[in-house]
DNA sequence: CGCTCAGTTGATCAGTATCAAAGGGCGTGG
DNA sequence: CCACGCCCTTTGATACTGATCAACTGAGCG
C-alpha cells in the first residue's frame, strides 16, 4: 500500500493527510518542507488497529518498528511487583509514542490502549535512513522525544511538590492543551477516554481519592465529564488552581 | 585551546581523557569509533567551573552551547510560585546536562551545581555540525537524551508507587551504578554530596522525613554516610528493598 | 433483566507534612 | 587555639492528606 497515494489532498492540503496530528505539531515549532512531509508519509509501511484494553507492547519489547498514533488515547506505563501500575504519559494523535526504540532498542515499559488506537507504522530500517540523509527531519524526531520529556519533568515536579486537586486540575489543562494543538477539540473542550482507574495510575492516587478530586472540581464548576467528553467552563480559573503554565509544551516556532 | 592537545593519552587510552566518563558510558552502549571521539573531543569549545551552590542555568535561559559534565553533581529542578523545589534529576560526570536545548532551545527548568563542577562547553553551532555530518554519533547523542529520560521515567514511578523508604534506597541504588558505569567509584562505595534537603526535594519529600527515612536505612545496616561518601554495606538487600532493577539504564551493548 | 464495569460514598487508618527546637561539625576570625 | 556562627542533621509532637476497606449506585449491553 503506498500511503502518499491514500493522501487525500496533496502536500500543500496536508491536514487530510493521516499524518496531520504529526505535521501540526512539528509546524508548529519549526518550518517543515513539504519534502520533508513527503518522505515521512513515504516512510510509512502500514496502519495497525489495537483495540481498546489491549497492550501496544510491553517492557522488554525489541521492536523493529515505531508508532505513530493517528487516533485514540494510548498510555505508557510500568506496574511494579507488587502489582501497582503508574502511568507515566498520555499520547494523543500525533505522537509517537515508541520512537526511543530507534536507539534505545529495548523498551523499559509498556503502553497500553486506552481506546481504539490507529497507528501508523514506521520500520526503524527507513527511520534509521531518514537519519542517515534528512539531519534536519532527524533533529525534528529528536525534538519531539524531548517534548515528551519535559511533558514527563512536568508530571515528576507535580507529583512531588503538587496536591492531588492542582495534579488532576493540571493533568485536564495539559490533555486539552495537547488535543487542540493536534487538531481535535480545544483546550476547553475535548474527548478523554481515560477511566478515574486510568487517572489515579496516572496521577499517582488511589482510585477512591481520584474519584473524590475529579468530583471536587466538578463541584467548584470548573470541570464537567459525560462519557469521553470533558468541558472545563472556566479555563482560566482551572490553570490558576493547577499553576498550568505551557511553556514545558515548548510551542514557540522557531529554527531547530 | 586545542582540546585533544590536552589528552594526556591517544585515542587509544582515552580514560585519560577529560571526556572519560562521555566516552565510558557510550562505549558501553555502542561501538564508538577514534574518529568519532576525536570529532567530539575537537568539538569542546572550551571549559566551564561553577562553584557549589551556583545556578548553571535558569529556566527562560536560550543556551548557545550545550554542558557536559566532567566533574561534579549537578541538579536539575524546578521551583514552584509556592517556594517549593523539585529536582528532577542528578547528573554525574560523562553527562550532557542540557543536550535538549540543541533542539528545544528554551530550558523549561534549572541546574544548580550541588558540588562545585567542571564542564566542558560545547557550542551549539558545532554540535549542529554534527548532527549534519556525523549520523550515527548523532544517533548516540540522541540515545544519551533518551537515557536521561528513561531515568526520569523511572523517577516519576517511583514518586507515584513508591514509599518514601523504597524511593531513597532506589536513589542510591541508582547513583551507585551510575557513578561506577562513569569510572567514579563502585556501586557500593561511592561520593554523593548532596545534603539531605537536596535528597527531600528529589524524593518528593519534606526534608523531616527524608532524614528519618535515610536515618532507617541507616539503622537497618544498609547505607552509611560520612560527609560526601556513601558506603551500602549489602548492596544485594538494599536494591530488594529498593526493588531496583537496572533495565532502565540501558547497558546492553549493540549497534545503534 | 441481570451482569459487568465505572463511578460514588462513608468510615477508619497510615504515611508524610508541618512546626518547633536542639545537637553536631567545620570554617573563620579574633 | 578557641569561640562564634552557620549549615546540616536529628528529634519530638501534632496535623493533615490521601490510602484502604467496604458497600452501594447507575449505565450500558447481551
Amino acid at each position: 500500500m503506498n500511503f502518499r497515494q491514500s493522501v487525500l489532498g496533496t502536500s500543500d492540503n496536508p491536514v487530510s493527510s493521516p499524518l496531520s496530528g504529526l505535521f501540526l505539531r512539528l509546524r508548529r515549532r519549526d518550518h517543515v518542507s513539504a519534502d520533508e512531509e513527503i518522505a515521512l508519509i513515504d516512510a510509512v509501511d502500514r496502519e495497525l488497529v489495537v483495540e481498546a484494553g489491549q497492550d501496544i507492547f510491553r517492557e522488554g519489547d525489541r521492536p523493529a518498528h515505531c508508532l505513530l498514533l493517528l487516533d485514540g488515547l494510548a498510555a505508557r506505563y510500568r506496574t511494579l511487583d507488587d502489582g501497582a501500575r503508574q502511568i507515566s504519559a498520555f499520547h494523543v494523535a500525533g505522537d509517537f509514542v515508541d520512537l526511543p526504540s530507534l536507539t534505545l532498542k529495548m523498551l523499559d515499559h509498556s503502553m497500553t490502549a486506552v481506546s481504539t488506537c490507529r497507528f501508523a507504522v514506521f520500520k526503524h530500517s527507513t527511520l534509521r535512513h531518514i537519519s542517515e540523509d534528512r539531519p534536519h527531519l532527524t533533529r525534528l524526531l529528536w525534538m519531539v522525544t524531548l517534548l515528551d520529556s519535559s511533558i514527563q519533568r512536568e508530571w515528576l515536579v507535580g507529583m512531588g511538590r503538587r496536591t492531588a486537586l492542582q495534579r488532576t486540575a493540571h493533568l485536564f489543562c495539559e490533555i486539552g492543551a495537547r488535543l487542540e494543538i493536534a487538531g481535535r477539540g480545544t483546550a476547553s473542550d475535548f474527548h478523554f477516554p481515560a477511566t478515574q482507574n486510568d487517572i489515579a495510575d496516572a496521577l499517582g492516587l488511589s482510585l477512591v481519592h481520584a474519584n473524590r478530586t475529579i468530583k471536587s472540581l466538578k463541584d467548584m464548576g470548573l470541570v464537567s465529564r459525560r462519557r469521553d467528553a470533558v468541558r472545563i467552563a472556566d479555563l482560566e480559573k482551572l490553570r490558576r488552581l493547577a499553576r498550568f503554565t505551557p511553556g514545558y509544551l515548548h510551542l514557540e516556532f522557531e529554527p531547530r
